[in-house]
RNA sequence: CGCGGGGUGGAGCAGUUGGCAGCUCGUUGGGCUCAUAACCCAAAGGUCGCAGGUUCGAGUCCUGCCUCCGCAACCA
């Protein structure tokens, strides 16, 4: 299928002001997803998270908060770790803007840069909030003061670097035109184009010295670097370029796929190509830009009494339940509602109804007609099994490409279809009245071509919902090396005298609708 | 006239290159009893924001308007 079958993909580095909450899980979860994905294709997956940690608003909130920067950035790297870790996401490495390894490698960079004459000092203006110590441009006023305050702002000039990006235009420009799918959805590229690209691109402010929380700049000390250059390198720095070990930048970079939000996929878009291109790397083959969680009343806001925190959801219904539930939330270019009412009504539906209950069943009829063995050499056929495998072999190939494409929503509508489509098998071959007819060898066919589909709902299912994924294959005494995707192919991967767990345990149990729906209220609301 | 995106049966959404309007939930009726009172089938329900236009034919293309949301460059 590819001719190199390695696969880079990286999530963006989060910003550790405050707590993550359920956009940031959803952007863990679709990365982790794809990567898994991957990997069960048979690829060779690096997979990069990590946080950015410089800047003004750290180094405001640690004040805030009677800590130094660093050792604010110490505790919410041990937070991210946590949660990762709770929401058992597969990251390969976690870079974080202030280790060693990123600063040296990004003071090489800003060197080469210097030297090719890329970089120029000159003077940064803007309206400056004395108390906030913050810049803002005429745009962001509100009412001709400080957004976040209200104060009076003061026009202001200081001293700093810039990016030249208008040497660049050109190029970025014949990128795209070579290049028009670098950006998914394509909704996204026109937005840069229309609003920064077409008007023409302004050069970028790189430097600060106003305040200290950042990487020096090599030449001049009492400039620090300013956000982009700083973070968007991460993902070369952590595989060691300029390093001395380069060898995973040599294996894995150009990066296969960098997931972003779409609120920064300007600057994935713009400004990282040209520092790419500027440093004489190849670029990476995709951006795509995720949407947003939103909430019935809008964005999610602490003062509304809207913000859902991943954990709140986690520790209450488990990761698989909250992984599923945003990833088959998110469409592809268009943010999707968060209520409380879908959460519960998608896990009682979808998942405890129709997934759980079909192992349930299965393994129930497995263990009273057959004495928990799984029924094999099989020699009848219902008239219902080709149209069965038929929907398998479909849906499959469906959730390949719908995956290959990074739709995950539409690859999980499509595996559910599946597993309908086996509940509806059941119905029409009716076991029970096989068995009352002691029809014994269409009784066979029908439990061996149930355990099948599972078998194969097992395996399609891994990417999503890894935990469930196990606990199917082990409650039919599958093991897992008879569960690889390659074998979605077979048809007799099911070893002679397997044995079905005795008493089936539910996958995931039905929910009380009204009771959980005022627990996640509640937790919105803070209580 | 800054930019972009929405407005599709009660709710939330899909609708790829224009070709008989789909999905999930809800509602109504029916079937089944293996199962976590789960599962399966069927029906009702839509002027696809409004007004024009192109076309044999438009939710899908063009024009204008109404309305909601997000973003506006150094703010992650």
């Amino acid at each position: 299928m590819e001719e190199n079958k390695k696969f880079y993909i990286t999530t963006p580095i989060y910003y550790p002001s405050g707590k993550f909450h359920i956009g940031t899980a959803y952007c863990q979860c679709i990365v982790d997803s794809i990567k898994r994905y991957k990997k069960a294709r048979g690829y060779d997956v690096y997979m990069l998270t990590g946080l950015d940690e410089h800047g003004q608003k750290i180094q405001t909130v640690a004040e805030k908060n009677g800590l130094t920067p660093q050792q604010h950035v110490d505790n919410m790297a041990k937070a991210a770790i946590k949660l990762w870790k709770l929401m058992d996401i597969e990251y390969d490495d976690f870079i974080r803007t202030t280790e060693e390894r990123h600063m040296k490698t990004v003071q090489k960079i800003v060197q080469i840069f210097l030297d090719n004459g890329d970089i120029y000092k000159g003077e940064y203006e803007g309206w400056y909030c004395m108390p906030c110590e913050n810049y803002f441009t005429q745009t962001q006023l509100v009412d001709g003061k400080c957004p976040d305050c209200g104060r009076e702002v003061k026009k202001m000039k200081e001293e700093a670097y810039f990016f030249n990006m208008k040497k660049y235009e050109n190029w970025l420009k014949e990128f795209y035109s070579k290049n028009p799918d670098f950006i998914v959805p394509e909704t996204r590229k026109n937005e840069i184009f229309k609003n920064f690209i077409d008007p023409g691109l302004e050069d970028l402010c790189i430097s600060r010295c106003t305040f200290d929380w950042g990487i020096p700049m090599p030449n001049d000390p009492n400039h620090v670097l300013y956000v982009w250059l700083d973070a968007l390198t991460n993902y070369i720095t952590a595989l060691g370029y300029l390093s001395d070990d380069d060898t995973l930048f040599k294996k894995y970079w150009p990066a296969d796929l960098h997931v972003v939000g779409k609120e920064i996929i300007r600057f994935h878009g713009i400004y990282w190509p040209i520092f790419l291109h500027a440093l004489g790397l190849e670029l990476p083959k995709k951006l795509y830009a995720h949407s947003w969680v939103v909430m019935k009343d809008g964005k999610m806001s602490k003062s509304v009494g809207n913000v859902i925190y991943p954990e709140t959801l986690i520790d209450r219904y488990g990761i698989d339940a909250t992984k599923y539930y945003l990833l088959q939330l998110m469409s592809f270019g268009q943010d999707s509602m968060f209520t409380p009412e879908d959460f519960i009504e998608r896990y009682n539906y979808d998942l405890a109804n129709d997934l759980g209950n079909l192992l349930n069943r299965t393994i129930g009829m497995i263990n009273k007609y057959f004495g928990g063995i799984i029924p094999t050499n099989i020699t009848k056929k219902t008239d219902f099994d080709d149209d069965l495998h038929n929907c398998a072999k479909e849906q499959i190939s469906k959730i390949e490409e719908n995956m290959d494409t990074y739709h995950v929503r539409d690859a999980i509508h499509d595996l559910w279809k599946y597993i309908s489509r086996t509940n509806k098998y059941i119905d029409e071959t009716a076991p029970w009245v096989l068995a009352k007819e002691e029809n014994t060898e269409k009784l066979k066919t029908v439990m061996f071509n149930l355990a099948e589909a599972l078998r194969k709902i097992a395996i399609l299912s891994e990417p999503f919902i890894a935990n469930s994924s196990k606990k199917i294959l082990k409650q039919l005494g599958i093991s897992e090396d008879c569960a690889t995707w390659d074998s979605l192919n077979e048809y007799n991967m099911i070893k002679e005298g397997t044995k079905v767990i005795e008493q089936g345990e539910p996958l995931f149990a039905r929910l009380d609708k009204e009771e959980e729906i005022e627990y996640i209220k509640n937790a919105m609301k803070g209580k």
